[in-house]
DNA sequence: CAGTGAGCGAGCTTCCGCTTGACTT
């Protein structure tokens, strides 16, 4: 064995890439275990991007992107290329995504030009996908090495600069029409801004009528039972202010009931509830902002978790990849899931992730909470408490309980009086997340004890409610990021950024966790949607989407020629709008 | 001759997405 590591040690020299350096340790560790003489680099993220101070866009050239090195970029490059050597394997691994191919493609740009310059010998380049920062998932992005998607990177360029010429053409539209000094326009930020104005201008245009609900009071076993009077589909029966006919002939029938019996069917079942799944970026930032955390607060503790912390001289990452937008759990994931839990059950929870680099937030290490306590502050140890809680949750059993409904036979023309209930009779995963009940408003009714059967009760009083129709609620933090994510604007790295954009334009404000469009924000995007309403409201993202997949998934010519197609149109949408813009200014 | 002002040109704002760390409070 020692002979053999002698022996091979140069054959084994390996330069391992990826985007974290938080990630760097473990990696290097596994790694050893597998013989590698590696050392693990870290890129910070993107390392090059479009100029800041112009469009850094060549138009004329087929919308030729110009990439410079990002500031403080070109050292970090510098420290990587630094350790290339003869005879050494370098490995690529920045994460499996559009976002990474193209960081690998620069990197491995500088690379090859260093190579050359250094006149270095025998060194391979390649390309690594690792889902997972396990012993298992190293292992298997090794055994399958490739290179560099360069579909998925022309994929990566149409989205820059689609969103580089977006934001850069129609920005300073903005700044001449309303005289403003940085105002800004983009495919995520205006379409979210739609999104808050739409809402506001529905609560201004809503009119919430009156209505009257009618409630049914019956003699169950000397109890007094409240019914609600619905129609078949189980909805609420309402009698609008104007249908003052209505009214008074459902009152005038359900006052002739009283004292009188009638027939019931009562159903008891067995049902159950089904944990929720773990969190991700977007549920984590939910779940947080009803605490009270902003979006960017929580992105910036659960930075510090995932970094860890030192308990007796051992380092301790808390929790896995903070910017995921996937519930996977992996193998290791799950093992500790069991290890904690003694019992799991593996549910299938549906996942929409589009790319699936990272898994689920996650607690990694079973430690104490008490514990753990002492060496968080209360805010690192509620948004832990809330990773650790939604990670067991989604491998415990079901809740299940007893769920009645008595309903009455049909009682005035086709309407019924239901009454529903449940009766948690085995709380699972309800042990973590207790709360989560609150959104079951039949488990604040008593479950009465009956048979299922037919039953005569009587009738004993009745009652009619005044309502009115409630407003519609404007976006919280936590409804404006779940919108975000149902529609595909915006990505785990950007829902807190957007939103920070947003308020820095004074676009929008946020007053005890609900979000206001200021006045600017919606003369703003009345302006932008009536010209750009193709680029900037909310549909185009997915519109872009589908455009970056035909082009990743083409071959490298055509893809080449997706990328001029998709920018020619969206270029020549902004100078049209500009051109329309400009007549009627000179009118 | 000196003061005024027209006219011109230069410089500035801006996008989304991937990562931390260097700042201040």
């Amino acid at each position: 064995m020692k002979s053999k590591k002698a022996n091979s040690n140069n054959n084994n020299l390996m330069l391992f890439i990826v985007e974290s350096p938080t990630k760097s340790k473990t990696i290097s560790n596994i790694l050893n275990s597998f013989n590698y003489k590696a050392s693990v680099v870290a890129t910070l993220g993107h390392i090059k991007d479009l100029p800041v101070n112009n469009l850094g866009v060549n138009i004329k050239d087929g919308f030729k992107p110009i990439f410079l090195f990002l500031p403080y970029k070109k050292k970090i490059v510098n420290n990587i290329l630094n350790k290339i050597e003869d005879k050494m394997s370098i490995v690529i691994a920045t994460d499996p995504d559009r976002e990474g191919e193209a960081i690998a493609f620069h990197i491995a740009n500088e690379i090859k030009n260093y190579i050359k310059l250094k006149n270095l010998k025998d060194i391979h380049i390649s390309r690594a996908f690792i889902n997972e920062i396990t012993y298992n998932g190293i292992k298997k992005g090794l055994e399958n090495l490739g290179d560099i998607n360069v579909s998925m990177v022309i994929s990566q360029f149409a989205r820059r600069v689609s969103d580089r010429l977006i934001g850069y053409k129609i920005s300073p539209v903005l700044w001449q029409a309303f005289k403003l000094k940085g105002l800004s326009a983009g495919r995520v930020q205006t379409a979210t801004l739609k999104l808050i104005v739409d809402k506001e201008k529905e609560i201004l245009s809503f009119k919430p009528r009156t209505f009257y609900t009618f409630k049914v009071v019956v003699d169950i076993n000397n109890k007094k039972v409240e019914f609600n009077l619905m129609n078949k589909e189980k909805e609420i029966f309402k009698v609008f202010e104007n249908e003052k006919e209505k009214l008074d002939f459902i009152e005038l029938k359900l006052r002739e009931l009283i004292s009188k019996e009638v027939v019931f069917e009562v159903l008891n079942e067995d049902r159950y509830i089904k944990p929720l799944p773990p969190l991700k970026t977007s549920t984590l930032q939910q779940e947080a902002a009803k605490l009270g955390f902003s979006a960017s607060k929580t992105m910036s503790i659960a930075q510090r978790l995932f970094e860890g912390i030192k308990i007796k001289d051992k380092h301790f990452g808390l929790i896995t990849y903070h910017r995921t937008d996937s519930v996977r759990v992996s193998k290791e994931g799950i093992e500790l899931a069991k290890s904690i839990l003694g019992d799991i059950k593996i549910h299938r929870f549906s996942d929409k992730s589009m790319f699936d680099a990272h898994e689920a937030i996650r607690i990694t290490y079973n430690l104490d909470l008490n514990l753990l306590r002492n060496y968080l502050n209360q805010e690192e140890f509620k948004i832990y408490l809330l990773i650790y809680n939604r990670f067991l949750a989604a491998f415990d059993y079901e809740a299940k309980y007893y769920y009645q409904v008595i309903k009455s036979n049909n009682l005035i023309d086709d309407l019924y009086l239901f009454y529903e209930s449940g009766k948690i009779y085995f709380n699972g995963f309800l042990r973590f997340l207790p709360d989560y009940i609150n959104n079951f408003p039949i488990f604040n009714k008593d479950y009465i004890d009956l048979k299922d059967g037919v039953y005569n009760f009587k009738i004993i009083d009745f009652k009619v409610l005044k309502q009115k129709e409630s407003y519609p609620s404007r976006y919280s933090i936590s409804s404006i990021i779940k919108k975000m994510e149902e529609t595909g604007i915006g990505r785990p790295s950007t829902y807190a950024n957007t939103i920070n954009t947003l308020l820095k334009r004074n676009y929008i404000q946020i007053k005890k966790n609900t979000i206001y469009p200021t006045e600017l924000g919606i003369k703003v995007c009345d302006f932008l949607i009536s010209k750009y309403k193709e680029l900037l409201d909310i549909d185009f993202t997915a519109f872009l989407e589908s455009k970056l997949d035909d082009i990743e998934k083409s071959n490298k010519d055509i893809a080449n020629k997706l990328y001029l197609n998709l920018l020619t149109e969206i270029y020549n949408i902004l100078l049209s709008e500009k051109k329309g813009f400009l007549l009627k200014k000179n009118n």
